[in-house]
DNA sequence: CGCGAAATGTACATAGGTGTCAATTATAAA
DNA sequence: TTTATAATTGACACCTATGTACATTTCGCG
């Protein structure tokens, strides 16, 4: 009866190298890398502690699987998009998409992201990766916008206040509701690039994220 | 010849509070709130660790005591600029004003900022204080924006876009100069106010940071 | 000086973490 | 069923932290 209703692999054996690094995600995003530990891992898993040496070296080794996952969840989405959308021709349409992507867990993992910079505080290697992604999305972004025609100096700067204000939103934890963020997106368009969108690319926008044209 | 040159209290005894607060103080907002410890805080200024005992009940205490300091150095300097500048008649200006006081460590330390936030993942005691001071911030700065005659609406969006601007500049740890830094403001006070601050009022604002009118 | 209080130090009890090792159990495949 | 290997475990050694009790030193002052 195990085998029949499987999405799991199902191998008969309780831990895995998936399932410590799931555990250990799951200890960062919701308390920091200092939860991150092996001795309670392993009681949440109610496994042996010692177990956990059979998939990882050691600590520090899963340490680095964790950032590993972060750039995979983070920045290689969001770099990606933003090399699609440069490719559309409306300019505010392809603003909205990209916001968005900051939006969805998907594209952009948020929760995960601001654990990051609570680790690159206490740990020099991993604030150099992350001053490298900061580089690497912004100059995404840039680019994106020069492609529209925004003269260099001026893509910079718009780049830059779109990049902020969402890293600005995930230190600020905010726990509004996707509605609630998403409704805010278009003021955000206007005031990025100093006209609104059009009511229909609101309209397709807010069918991204499953809402109705609504109130 | 201890005692000619002294600008501190000199008392003769080597510990204070003072001094255990303010290593913590350092500790916290170069390693995060996990290497706020009362063991290498003894040796890093060479006392005993128990004598940090006679200073504080605890190592919780201490950690009361740097809750409070934050607030102090952040929260309280900007509300108060931000209700001060409220009167001032020319919007640009002002503005460029208080987006200055993110600059000046006087005003928003924006080391202890950061730490704060990431020592909030792990106590919600703490996370709930920076929700309550995110929204005392962006109330100020959106009753600054109401005073000048922006409608809520407006008000609020623009109060986001300045304040998130300024946060996610603290997550990024951007090792600017001040110099750099000064130089985008006016560029920025464009984005949010439509239009760009005239050349006196950037050369008050550059004054205000000891920054000649140069290149 | 010499006394009391302020400050520091030593020793101990306790708690939680890492990582190694040898022994053991579960699994799949021959 | 046997067997090699994949996974799990408990015992051990070690480290680092907190906090308490008590002894000791240092300071300011009468």
């Amino acid at each position: 009866m195990e085998k029949a209703h499987g999405t799991e692999t199902e191998t008969g054996w309780r831990g895995s190298r998936e399932g410590w690094l799931e555990a250990a995600y799951g200890a960062l995003i919701s308390e920091g890398i200092d939860a991150v530990k092996i001795k309670p891992l392993a009681e949440s898993l109610k496994l042996s502690r010692t177990s956990f040496y059979w998939f990882f070296d050691s600590r520090a080794s899963l340490l680095t699987a964790l950032a590993d996952m972060w750039e995979a969840r983070t920045t290689s989405p969001l770099t990606k998009a933003a090399r699609d959308y440069a490719e559309t021709e409306a300019e505010a349409e392809a603003m909205l998409n990209v916001i968005g992507c900051f939006l969805k867990p998907e594209t952009f993992d948020a929760k995960l992201e601001f654990s990051m910079r609570g680790w690159g505080l206490k740990d020099p290697a991993i604030m150099a990766r992350i001053v490298e992604a900061d580089r690497v999305r912004l100059e995404a972004l840039c680019g994106m916008l020069e492609r529209w025609g925004h003269p260099p100096q001026d893509a910079d700067v718009r780049a830059r206040t779109i990049y902020l204000v969402q890293i600005g939103y995930i230190s600020m934890r905010v726990e509004e509701s996707l509605e609630t963020r998403v409704a805010r997106i278009p003021n955000y368009v206007e005031v990025y690039t100093g006209r609104p969108p059009e009511p229909r690319e609101v309209v397709r926008f807010r069918a991204r994220f499953g809402l109705g044209s609504g109130t």
